[in-house]
RNA sequence: GCCCCUGUAGUCCAAUGGCAGAGACAAACGACUUAAAAUCGUUACAGUGUCGGUUCGAAUCCGACCAGGGGUACCA
């Protein structure tokens, strides 16, 4: 078998018959919409692609053959930074680059013959794309989740430009190892966290259809907690400062107060104070401490003492303020009330500058001497009206406290942040407002989208901490929509996730002019009944993409207020153990792969190597055996003697059973994601075939057809080339795509006779062949009846008789 | 530190609480061949990370521990 041959004969017949296209108007099959993550242009396809993109396309060919309408389809997630890096590297359009790319790509994926819709592409660069960038930034805007606000950035000083988190690898900077800094900026931000409860809510709707490692992922980024919100009073300050806590219960045991070293509220509360000076100094030192430092996990507490006082509402004492980098100044209120002997931070915090340690809730140890703050349950002494009570018990009662004397309430608090979506590059989708000196930020108006990109000609892309529009002397500045005075276009982009929030959705309809996409179509498609895609991205993509469909349902643009149903992460194609990687030396090339084994044993291998979620080390499979198998799967469909349409009925019955099984077996391994499975199920069948040839009912068995047929439909789901060689050997037109999966009958799957086991204690004491359908007593009195049973039974009344027809019987004696 | 996942033949992996083996790789031997490759056939290989518990019965459920992997990083 010439895989090369086969290959070139087969892509222009499926150019041809167009098998996945899935927008004809006229087809009444059920819906199914299947959609693998798209990929970045950077550079041709690699060993993982052929992974996600082979377990996507079992998915979307196994429903195509169970009769579904499966739209498949594919797109490049197109701007980004690598491709304003190339651009710079050959002083060229980032645009060239991308688009080279994608046309590799596109001719890789047609290769590796993957069932995309070739009429539903899209590319997030391009201006009819991006423009609903900006149409959904202006909805976000006019609904109060788009805004502006200073916030420190993760700063790289030697690229001179803004990083994003996932770009700082352990406190240094991905692209040059520059320790990363902080650095304070104007940005844009999507209000994520006003849906906060949602996010977390809805996720009860994906249990089970997600795997149970993503939804924990995602519900601990947003990090939901429940406390309480407590006043506290500050000597001479006018306006008290409310901290959030979840232990209010705790709150007689508060010795200190901290609030965050790089807060507005810690520079107020130093200035003119005899601490200013010192306060100072401690706040540059935290600034310009790097992530490294930072992440240092026995970091030792510092601060400064402010010499202000805050009051305890509940007992009114006096609590030193300090200020402390270890309070973070953008969660809560950016200020804490310190119990040292039940948190551990602040026990480590008092322990350096040896404030009081006081225990609230009873414990075996004392904090102040182990140096272990004790968080468990307790009941509560030294205070006041909660002594006595546990802590369920006592926060509650301390809430209520609180409450009526107006110094506090339950509250909830999140981790997670507003998604901050300005990106100072030029890549991008440039962000649709217009600054005015006079009248401030303006909208584009949204018959004036897209806003386009300018020409990179003449510009100067290399990072250097602005944005290169704002160098596009012609494009930034423009009259004021409102007053037409002069104004400037705002010189950021769009982090790219925006991108990616809404794509699913243009997909129904790429081409559109007047909408984002179409909202009937999304009546009849979405959401995606399955998306497959890498872990890497179980939050910030998912979580963005739930966010922007709740916003849309909101909008009452879609009926539905989770994106994808199913969600499948596959695992990564990793050597020797190791993540593969140019400078390991261990990468493995896709196209070699392809050239030496052909593309079917590629895929094949994929799919076979274990459970798609889980690593595929490329050391430990074989694509030199996938390609045997398929040629041993091969020449079945060549020994095939009976002619298309013979009888199956009066076929060998044992093949018959065995294909049926495996029938039955596969297509509910592949509904369960047990893709492996599948794939043993067939080559079980093919072995099983291959005897019935040459030592069974030979070629010309009516079952030997039926058994091929199944194989070649079995296998056109992983191997579409080897299945449609053998859909013509069989005699068949192209295409087995849609060839309709066989019927199983059920009459098929039942065996007359099967072996049972006879045990006593549990240990096996017998085999026996017993009809399948045998009843309970009659099994328990053929198993008794057995002369060794007999024989141990005699004189004996045995404790139990475990009767499990047509499996197994146990005799249990005391 | 906290949270999650995974531990089954030499290797990758299967087994609705019911005979540990479906499938494959690698190995050994054999057939074919002048020989090799390819192909075909045969064989061998573990008692399921450890300890305890539940059960008539545990790879499977529960607990502790060990090992490996992943997520997260002072979130009050």
């Amino acid at each position: 078998m010439d895989f090369e041959a086969i290959q070139e004969k087969w892509l222009p017949i499926w150019d041809d018959l167009a098998p996945f296209r899935s927008g004809r108007p006229d087809d009444t099959r059920p819906k199914k919409y299947v959609l693998d993550m798209f990929p970045y242009p950077s550079g041709d396809l690699h060993m993982g692609h052929a992974e996600a993109y082979a377990l996507g396309d079992v998915i979307a060919r196994y429903w195509a053959h169970k009769g579904f309408n499966v739209m498949h389809p594919i797109g490049w997630d197109a701007f980004g930074l690598p491709a304003e890096n190339a651009a710079i590297k050959r002083n060229e359009s980032p645009a060239i680059w991308t688009y080279e790319n994608i046309a590799i790509q596109k001719a890789s994926m047609r290769r590796y013959a993957c069932s995309f819709d070739w009429d539903r592409v899209l590319h997030t660069c391009d201006p009819e794309y991006y423009k609903w960038n900006q149409w959904f930034f202006l909805q976000m805007y006019n609904r109060g989740l788009a805004y502006r606000k200073d916030s420190a950035v993760n700063w790289c000083p030697s690229c001179q430009t803004v990083l994003a988190n996932e770009q700082v690898v352990a406190g240094l900077c991905e692209r040059c190892d520059a320790v990363v800094t902080k650095k304070k900026l104007n940005q844009w931000y999507f209000k994520i966290t006003d849906y906060a409860d949602r996010l977390l809510d809805d996720m009860s709707t994906l249990e089970g259809e997600w795997p149970e490692k993503v939804l924990q992922m995602q519900r601990n980024w947003i990090g939901r907690s429940t406390g309480g919100e407590i006043v506290f009073e500050i000597e001479g300050r006018n306006q008290p400062v409310t901290v959030y806590t979840t232990r209010p219960d705790t709150l007689f045991g508060a010795t200190f107060f901290v609030v965050a070293a790089d807060s507005e509220l810690a520079a107020e509360l130093a200035k003119g104070t005899p601490s200013e000076k010192e306060f100072n100094a401690y706040l540059e030192k935290i600034k310009g401490a790097s992530d490294i430092e930072r992440l240092g996990t026995e970091r030792p507490k510092t601060g400064v003492f402010l010499n202000r006082y805050a009051i305890n509402p509940a007992n009114g004492e006096r609590l030193p303020i300090w200020a402390s980098d270890y309070v973070l100044a953008d969660y809560g209120s950016g200020a804490v009330m310190a119990c040292p002997a039940h948190d551990q931070r602040d026990l480590d915090f008092a322990k350096v500058y040896d404030l009081p340690v006081r225990v609230v809730v009873a414990h075996e140890t004392d904090p102040a001497t182990t140096g272990e703050a004790t968080v468990a349950d307790g009941i509560h002494v030294n205070s006041g009206p909660l002594d006595g009570l546990n802590k369920p018990e006592a926060i509650s009662r301390m809430l209520e406290i609180l409450e009526s004397k107006n110094q506090g309430k339950a509250a909830k608090n999140y981790r997670l942040r507003d998604w901050l979506i300005s990106r100072q590059r030029f890549w991008g989708t440039p962000i649709p407002i217009i600054h005015c000196e006079k009248c401030g930020e303006v909208p584009v108006a949204e018959d004036q989208l897209p806003v386009l990109l300018p020409d990179a000609k003449g510009l100067d892309l290399s990072p250097k901490g602005t944005s290169p529009l704002g160098a596009a002397d012609t494009w930034v500045n423009v009259p004021c929509p409102k007053c037409a005075g002069p104004a400037k276009r705002d010189a950021d982009t769009m982090d790219t996730f925006v991108d990616s929030s809404w794509y699913y959705l243009r997909y129904l309809n790429p081409k559109l002019e007047t909408a984002a996409f179409d909202p009937q179509q999304a009546k009849e498609w979405a959401p995606v009944d399955q998306y497959v895609g890498g872990v890497t991205h179980a939050i910030l993509h998912l979580l963005y993409s739930r966010f922007f469909t709740k916003v849309l349902f909101d909008m009452g643009l879609v009926n539905f207020t989770e994106p994808f149903t199913r969600l499948l992460n596959q695992g990564m194609v990793v050597m020797d153990g190791s993540a593969m990687s140019k400078s390991r030396g261990n990468l493995v090339k896709l196209s070699d792969e392809l050239n030496a084994h052909g593309v079917d044993a590629v895929r094949l291998t994929m799919v076979f190597a274990g459970p798609p979620e889980d690593d595929v080390d490329w050391a430990d499979v074989s694509p030199g055996g996938s390609k045997k198998f398929l040629g041993r799967a091969w020449r079945l469909a060549g020994d095939v003697t009976s002619p298309v349409g013979v009888d199956f009925n009066s076929g060998d019955l044992a093949l018959r059973k065995a294909t049926h099984r495996a029938l039955n077996d596969a297509q509910l391994a592949v509904e369960t994601y047990r893709f492996n499975v599948a794939v043993a199920r067939t080559m079980e069948l093919v072995n099983v075939t291959r005897k019935a040839i040459d030592n069974g009912c030979g070629p010309s068995d009516p079952a030997v057809r039926e058994a091929a047929e199944a194989v070649a439909i079995m296998l056109s789901i992983v191997a579409p080339y080897t299945a449609e060689e053998m859909w013509e050997r069989l005699g068949f037109q192209p295409t087995v795509a849609l060839a309709p999966w066989p019927t199983v009958i059920p009459a098929l799957l039942v065996e007359d006779e099967v072996e049972a086991i006879v045990q006593i204690n549990g240990k096996i004491k017998e085999r026996i062949l017993v009809p399948s359908a045998i009843s309970e007593d009659e099994f328990r009195e053929l198993a008794l009846t057995l002369p060794s049973v007999a024989k141990e039974l005699s004189g004996k009344t045995p404790k139990a008789i475990i009767v499990r027809p047509p499996k197994l019987v146990n005799i249990v004696f005391g």
